[in-house]
DNA sequence: CTGTTAGCGCGTTCAG
DNA sequence: CTGAACGCGCTAACAG
């Protein structure tokens, strides 16, 4: 394997003048950099990693903390993992994988300390998450996909679910429904503070209660017959519904079986809107499900960009955004049907 | 951040005194070895990675290099990817993300010139992959999932699809079914000598035709759209068709789509059976599917162990695996039905 | 515009 | 059982 100083002899340079004409931080004469363009050419010379990370104190990878990559269908993970690979390949640097729960912050830590990254992605970020305070004591430059509680100037992206919500629920006023149901993540995921749960929750019951609806939201285990269970019980609990929005792929399957078992026509009787999902989901229902779907890979994207503003100085800093999620149409929504007594505003 | 002299210096022994005391490669008098060790937690010592991997000339690093992680519902290849990252870090190892398409060999080439990873595991290999011969011609150690054409001593580990294809034809041969179609990946996927799809294909054709059966498989694209289109097509090729084998997840739920379209019930007119599927799609459809799902976390671990072994002479080497997809009952198959000609053999 | 050289933090001979 | 010292390959002063 060539190293430098191979190239600086075959070039009739010494070495520091091959390392600046690799960084570009100081001039150097177009024919000298010529003669080592091409020695480093013909000795298929590749800067050793770890000594230019030594050297320079920075190792140019970044770590993405993730606590499950393959859970349920989630492409929506997919798709964010790859465009932040990609995204950090196109700056330049590495992306490891630092497969941790929330609770193994002390781990965290230990690795950060190796210094093999120079800042962390975190996602699946909880209302108060300790890794973050780990991180903050560590000094080491992160970004987060999500948000802690206090909403404070921490770096972060984030799907923007309050305007999301009301995208969905606008659209489906819009189309005279007036008693729309929402079904969320599980109550474990609500109450460990996870905070797609908890502010889209929030999201829907304010804006519920704006219009002077009656908000009718239920915790659902992230499972298909769990959310036939839960369908069955909004049902019960309110028959003049006309409207579900889900947050919650596997549930939304559940939710189909429950009303096709009843012969409640969808969206003849009941409309459906899936929110916050991944992409192709909307597929694979009859009828195809209209779906607000997660912008998996605009996060991804944006996070590394976020992330490495911090590293780089140079670079032009990324505020904190809120992505809306996008609707994209399916055939599970329609006006909301007449034949019942649905209450109407005055 | 402290340094390995610091530790050395609050402890009062020399640098590679700390050294051995870490790795163990010389034996450390226990009262000394008591010292170090107070002093490393005190300071909150972590090795730099960077200095160790110079120095040791191993970066403890492992790269994937992977083409789509997001793609589809493929909860199969998010699940492969967080076992490899997993067993990894259980090996002390670091898992770096190359997000290069199978063209890219260059690109992969001078990565791995760079001495970031220390090997590579190639994911989605193809029958003739020039990526191969580009890090057999670096020396970098890899293991690929999945084969190349020539099944030589390349270290591997894989699907077992002619075991896989073998319990799915036998097991609804058991129940009596005689006309048993196999729908595919894409033909482009086919021709691109996608492992996968070319391997399958054999081993259905090989399989159907030993039993005295008339093979009946399609190449399709990967979605319900076309799922249901070519499962219109099988049944006007053959209307006494009694089942169908797919590894195809979305042309699935096009299958059911357009069954169900048909008022062919399943299982009663036709059986479903999903082969190489992700973890809970069966669960997504009614009635649901009765699969046989990919062992993704299974060949992550092999995977890894089966790299590690050629990075480490200590460690046991590793034999190059075939592991098959294991059988999930569902409800979408069932006797094939009589009311039919179904030709028998004598 | 280019060269010399002192580290970066640790592994690992070689002496003791 | 322990220490001193060299080198891994490169970056970045400092000195021309």
């Amino acid at each position: 394997m060539a190293t430098i100083s191979d190239v600086a002899r075959s070039a009739g340079v010494s070495v520091s003048t091959v390392s600046y004409a690799i960084s570009g931080a100081r001039p150097i004469r177009p024919e000298t950099r010529e003669r080592i363009q091409s020695a480093m050419r013909s000795l298929g010379f590749q800067p050793n990693a770890m000594a230019r990370s030594l050297a320079s104190r920075r190792s140019r990878v970044i770590a993405l903390i993730y606590p499950q990559i393959g859970g349920g269908i989630g492409g929506t993970a997919g798709e964010f993992v790859q465009s932040v690979a990609e995204r950090a390949r196109e700056a330049d640097y590495q992306l490891v994988l630092w497969p941790f729960r929330t609770d193994q912050a002390r781990e965290i830590r230990n690795l950060a300390r190796q210094r093999m990254a120079d800042g962390v992605l975190l996602m699946e970020v909880c209302l108060d998450d300790e890794r973050i305070d780990v991180l903050e004591a560590a000094k080491v430059p992160y970004a987060m996909i999500g948000r802690t509680r206090d909403v404070t100037e921490r770096p972060s992206v984030d799907i923007d679910f309050a305007s999301t919500m009301e995208t969905a629920i606008a659209h489906l006023v819009g189309l005279g429904h007036r008693r729309i149901a929402f079904i969320n993540h599980s109550g474990e995921q609500m109450s460990a503070g996870y905070g797609p749960a908890v502010r889209a929750a929030a999201a829907y019951d304010g804006l519920m209660t704006a219009r002077g609806f009656v908000p009718l939201s239920r915790t659902c285990d992230d499972s298909p017959v769990t959310g036939r269970a839960v369908t069955a019980e909004l049902l019960a609990t309110d028959p003049e519904l006309t409207a579900i929005i889900t947050m919650n792929e596997l549930a939304t399957f559940g939710v189909y079986a429950e009303l096709a078992s009843r012969n409640l026509s969808i969206p003849g009787d009941v409309s459906v809107l899936g929110i916050v999902t991944s992409p192709g989901v909307g597929t694979l229902s009859y009828p195809p499900l209209t779906t607000m779907h997660s912008p998996g890979a605009e996060l991804g994207r944006l996070a590394v960009d976020c992330l490495l503003s911090q590293l780089d100085p140079a670079r032009t800093p990324v505020p904190n955004q809120l992505i809306p999620c996008v609707l994209e149409p399916g055939m599970s929504i329609g006006p909301a049907r007449t034949d019942l007594d649905v209450p109407q505003r005055p």
